[in-house]
DNA sequence: TGTTAGCACTCGACGTTGATGAGTGCTAAC
DNA sequence: GTTAGCACTCATCAACGTCGAGTGCTAACA
């Protein structure tokens, strides 16, 4: 059986008032605030139909009808499937988070989730997946106060990483340029693994600083680490507490404990080929997180893609919610297309 | 009328009753867990007298004594009188949060913050006083992989920033190292304040690539404007969540609404020059956190001092949470003395 | 055949009541 | 000065009744 016009029209309704009550949206209300045209034995008909077929849940007999997930599938699919008609809407008051700056790839994507935690007053999540084959660009080693030196490496993919290492102390700025030009000379356009096994072999039979080479070593070897896994960043995590679904502070406990486990936080925004996605409950297939929903656009940098969403209860605003993500990370493709 | 010997055995075992339990102490259960001596009726005279002066307070007459925030003052006045005496405990377990490598000072207290929080399952917080009159020690331009390059500015004091600004094409890495080695030399020894006076100077009469003069300006305007605000750190804000003290979502709202206001937490941090300090609930003049305390201890980095901290509810273990803040205080300002 | 008014029914929310028990304060005896 | 005994207080909890929002069903209507 499928859905008719007016049933249609009803359970947007009720979507719509309960996304904003967070209450269980009866007959009568729905007469009184939108215009159906009907009375509320009719809507009553209606209702206890779309409750048979799954689109609503009675949490008793006598409160009004929520919206099941199923029905919160459907009225996305909707919004999906009429936006891929037209143009996708963006938000215009993106804006005011993003300046003319040039940045660097890691402020880019702090200042994306900080508009998007901001702008939705949910939690803002980006994941950065993992890019074990990314090539070494320069190399510079900056003289410090005490005599070490700051050791800065930048990649192809424009990350910047930096570390303080001990060296001998006869080397002033020219000295470490040399040694910069002529690691950077040698390891430009490889591998961070790469990087390190030239280094090992370059070691044994060179007279250069070894604790200069060591040190270049172990910022590859650890930035190969950092770079080989998904990186995440969260904002916003305590912005569920003003949510009524979260006034239970197990429940809250939990949700802020998987925020803090990178791994389900990942699994969670994993990311399909879509501009955007939503998963909405048991969708998301975590047992904790059965009454939450996942909201996420991909954005791309360098080959890679990257995901920024959203996770919240499974009442939220959808619509506004897929309109921001959509239009920041946009943003983001571009801001990155510039850095590279 | 001071509190003789066996009144504070008295307080001291309630107070360390409710420290760990939460609930109020009532006379039985400290004849049953404490070796007083006497019988709950002699008890229950002195905590009459202890409630009279002001030591223990009443949640109604038939539950048992809570600890005032007299009584707290006087338990830590005897801590500190006690340490006073003798060397100062440390906190062995500090170790494994720090290992041997060189460290920027941001990692430092980064890495402290970190320590604090999890070692006392409270907030940690950290506060860097501002330092308008920081040095520049060494400029460095770094070609990035898009033609432009990577601008770093390391002070006296051995923070670093870099930022990325856009350079004519023509400039490989010997020619952003010729501008680098002019650049510091120039600025060597000057304040971030100064630096942009002198570039604007500089920058009109010079035939250098105006674009690169205008980065450096930028940054070291950003950088002082860093620098001369009080920089915060926090770490653990929802580990509060746990404490029944703050089972009232109000509260818990109050509470992590402050920790995202650095103004209000930075008043906070404030640091007196003992080893450690204690401020209990009133003490911290803010009318929300009546029923929190600050314990915090201070380190030294370069001339400035910075302060360490934890916020908690009124009841916390202040005996071990001000070993482990004295600890790591030490700890810091002695690897802020390598790092130097 | 679809729509609607009417009405009995359900069940959570909320307030009241009473029992329970932890803990106190007072008194009198030791 | 200490202690046993005892009346008293008051939060907590469960049981109970009331209230009202909302439903489902039925019969009448267009």
């Amino acid at each position: 059986m499928t859905l008719d016009e007016r049933k249609l029209r009803i359970l947007s309704a009720i979507i719509d008032d309960y996304i904003e009550t967070a209450a269980p949206v009866g007959s009568r209300t729905i007469t009184r605030r939108h215009n159906i045209g009907v009375s509320p034995a009719t809507i009553r008909n209606e209702m206890s139909d779309l409750t048979e077929l799954g689109y609503l849940d009675q949490p008793h007999v006598s409160a009004g009808r929520v919206p099941s997930s199923k029905a919160y599938r459907l009225y996305v699919d909707r919004l999906l499937s009429a936006w891929s008609d037209s143009e996708l809407p963006v938000d215009p008051s993106v804006n005011e988070y993003f300046d003319e700056k040039a940045l660097q790839m890691e402020d880019i994507v702090k200042t994306a989730v900080q508009a998007v935690s901001s702008l939705t007053r949910l939690t803002a999540v980006a994941v950065l997946p993992g890019q074990p084959e990314m090539r070494i660009a320069t190399l510079q080693l900056v003289p410090m106060p005490n005599g070490s030196a700051l050791l800065v490496i930048v990649t192809d993919s424009g990350i910047v990483r930096d570390t303080v290492i001990h060296v001998s102390r006869r080397l002033d700025m020219d000295g470490l340029y040399a040694i910069s030009r002529t690691l950077t000379e040698n390891m430009a356009g490889h591998t961070l693994m790469e990087v390190q096994a030239m280094l090992d072999a370059y070691a044994a039979r060179s007279s250069a600083d070894q604790r200069v080479l060591m040190g270049v070593r172990d910022l590859a070897a650890q930035m190969a680490r950092q770079a080989s896994e998904d990186s995440v960043a969260v904002e916003g995590a305590h912005n569920i507490l003003s949510y009524p679904e979260f006034s239970d502070l197990d429940k809250a406990r939990t949700f802020l404990s998987t925020l803090e486990a990178p791994d389900r936080l990942i699994s969670l925004m994993r990311d399909n080929d879509q501009p955007v996605s939503v998963r909405i409950g048991t969708e998301l297939g975590i047992p904790d997180m059965a009454d939450c929903s996942v909201v996420n656009a991909g954005f791309s940098y360098g080959g890679c893609c990257g995901t920024l969403g959203v996770i919240g209860p499974m009442r939220m605003p959808y619509g506004q919610v897929m309109r921001t993500l959509y239009t920041i990370s946009q943003r983001m493709t571009n801001l990155f297309a510039e850095v590279r």
